[in-house]
DNA sequence: ACCAATAATTCATCAGATGACTTATTGTGA
DNA sequence: TCACAATAAGTCATCTGATGAATTATTGGT
């Protein structure tokens, strides 16, 4: 009964806090509604909001009857965090997302030319093979693939590219109708050369092939609108 | 004191739903939480959790006091999409920051050169002359800062820019010391270059513009390091 | 030792009460 | 009549307590 400020935002705050003063990562739990209650000096009500904020920041899961616990995957990425549900011109808007991978990826893949280690480039190997397993076998590759240019964001070794690309690749895979067999080949090639050239640390050929793969990207999208 | 499914995470969509069938504009009033609670048949604590949900992704702003209302600015478009507030080296961070904005910006500012009209270029004049005040009176200009580049950004036409490039700049803007007089007159003339550069079309002038802008940003954050 | 029944834990939701903030209404004095 | 202060109404913020529902741990019998 007693309240003096709106304290409703800053309770997920002093959520975010207790998550990282407590070093809680990734899959661990946390307490139940009520001793948070307790801890955060609020009532479990407030609790529930700030969680649910959270939950819908991807930052914690909740399973009923189990327990609350941090994201396992992609921590603090949200799903759609641009917005991109609410506009309206879908056509429009594929091509000027590839617009922007056409600003970011070459630039990434030329910095994981440079900065990728022995281990990025074993896990580029296994990832590459899979994505063309896949297409060889027409089974949607499109978890896979993203799963493989994020993995060149890793690589660059920059600390936001990894967050940043997947959500631009994740939108534009939307509109990428791969059932072209070009397309497919031209994937499969492509992700090869880059892979080479990332391991030769051979950044100009990194951002060439990354270049190419978006061109044909683009002309696959065009031809079908 | 019904209750079978986990009604949880539907319940924004419910709102979502109501939101959308009423054709309910940004800075429309939703009806309040008693009549939300109603009208969806839920409980109005469940009400409240699904309004914070949606307060957190952006698309409905609280006003205690006054009502819950649709968002006016970037609709749906959250406030740390790329979580960052869970990255730790933050000195790296600004600079990982700056590399992403050298790739994207130029290539934003030589597209505003190329689709900009007139409005646009009335608006950027504005918003150049509104931070150069700032600055010279020695005024946190930071907002007014950001919303010039927003401003590029929906001045290239591009659907998805005005979303992404605050999001980067907003974060990096934390980094910048802006008490450095050299930055200070380096920023009011180089938004000038800019903005001339747009009205003129002159898309290898703004790019060139934006870079040189950048560089020296980079300069400053690394000097405080 | 295995497996089913039971208990404990935890989240999900509802309902009611009170505080706090905002806005509209009203009343009083100049 | 106008301005301004006091009041009232509307709305969100939060706390508390109770009950349903799902998961997990415990227990007891064979």
């Amino acid at each position: 009964m007693d309240t003096q400020k709106p304290l409703a935002g800053t309770t997920s705050d002093l959520l975010i806090n207790y998550i990282l003063t407590h070093n809680l990562k990734p899959g661990d739990k946390l307490p139940n509604e009520y001793k948070l209650a307790e801890i955060l000096e609020v009532g479990r009500s407030t609790v529930r909001e700030a969680v649910k904020t959270l939950v819908s920041r991807n930052v914690l899961e909740v399973k009923q009857g189990s327990g609350t616990f941090i994201s396992e995957t992609s921590m603090g990425v949200t799903d759609d965090p641009l917005g991109l549900t609410f506009i309206k011109d879908k056509e429009k808007l594929a091509l000027d997302l590839l617009e922007i991978r056409m600003a970011l990826e070459p630039r990434i893949a030329a910095l994981a030319a440079a900065n990728a280690t022995a281990e990025d480039v074993a896990e580029l190997r296994a990832l590459e093979q899979e994505v063309k397993a896949l297409i060889l076998a027409d089974i949607d590759h499109t978890e896979c693939d993203v799963a493989f240019h994020r993995k060149i964001a890793e690589a660059s070794h920059n600390l936001v590219m990894p967050n940043l690309a997947p959500i631009i690749q994740q939108a534009i895979s939307l509109f990428l109708v791969m059932t072209d067999r070009v397309l497919k080949t031209e994937t499969i090639e492509t992700h090869a050369a880059l892979v080479d050239s990332i391991a030769n640390h051979d950044q100009l050929g990194a951002s060439d092939a990354m270049t190419l793969h978006l061109i044909y990207n683009r002309n696959n999208i065009r031809s079908h609108m």
